[in-house]
DNA sequence: AAAGAGGGTTGCATGATGCAACTCTATGGG
DNA sequence: CCCATAGAGTTGCATCATGCAACCCTCTTT
């Protein structure tokens, strides 16, 4: 029995997850965002099994998230690159990131902020409507 | 083998998906959050092996994430409503639909739109800084 | 008395993960 | 020349998680 495929649903929230939901998965992209390229630094990161890293990294190339290159020949050596689609997962990182501070890191843990690169200056991720700059309401809101 | 772990790390992307990260458990959660909130009909409406979305629901609720309440006693019959700590998973299932819709659902298909339940007005999604308004750029962040 | 409805549980077969050991290419000593 | 080390995986085996279908239990309806 196949692990059941949430493709082909033409729900966007599905689709995404049939791509990305696998356990260990988000957080290989997560890493390469913090400039993790490497197999090996990879796997020492993530403490995760070395097949079961493979894998991913093959699944996310082949998904169009990653992109593997050679950084040596001789002997052929490669690290992976996050390609505009993966980059586009940066949104998603930053609100599971925010719901872990809130919501599921002891309240005395010292939170993992955003901070600008040049100013240093803490940024406070929020989601609103691009329009009119007002933060997103579930109550108000409906999918259509 | 138990699947590992990926609490306790003190990243709260790790403790985020230890949470929500399995297979359905988030699907579970958008059609709670769309207003499905009994067991028939959340398996029906997702196609998930019985057994496996009474463990989820478990879990859910176990996190805190869901409750669960009679809506009828003889029979006895349950239902399952968001917390406020699930209703804060709105923005993740926000920004993974985003991403579904611009990069994995095929260019032709009819997206799905978030709509102000009362305007009818389509909403676009968009992650700022609160501070300051403007759209986060990953390559100008650092986690800290 | 029989047939649902709702909300699960149980048993079995198969897939996915974890772990450790091993491979393969190439470089750097001694 | 021979051995050790590094990087990037692969292979085998044991155990867990998922999928499926059938079943259970408590009412209510016909």
């Amino acid at each position: 029995m196949q692990r059941k495929s949430l493709a082909g649903t033409g729900c966007p929230v599905a689709e995404t997850l049939d791509v990305i939901g696998e356990w260990w998965t988000l957080l290989v992209v997560r890493d390469v965002f913090r400039g993790i390229r490497r197999f090996d630094a990879l796997q020492e990161s993530l403490g995760i099994a070395r097949n079961i890293l493979a894998r991913r990294l093959r699944a996310l190339v082949a998904a169009g998230i990653l992109e593997k290159r050679p950084y040596a020949e001789r002997p052929p050596r490669y690290e992976y690159r996050l390609t505009e689609k993966g980059r586009a997962l940066f949104p998603v990182l930053v609100t599971l990131m925010s719901w872990g501070n809130a919501w599921a890191l002891p309240a005395e843990s010292r939170k993992v902020r955003l901070v600008d690169a040049e100013t240093g200056r803490t940024v406070e991720p929020l989601l609103v409507d691009a329009a009119t700059g007002t933060p997103l309401d579930p109550r108000k809101l409906r999918l259509a």
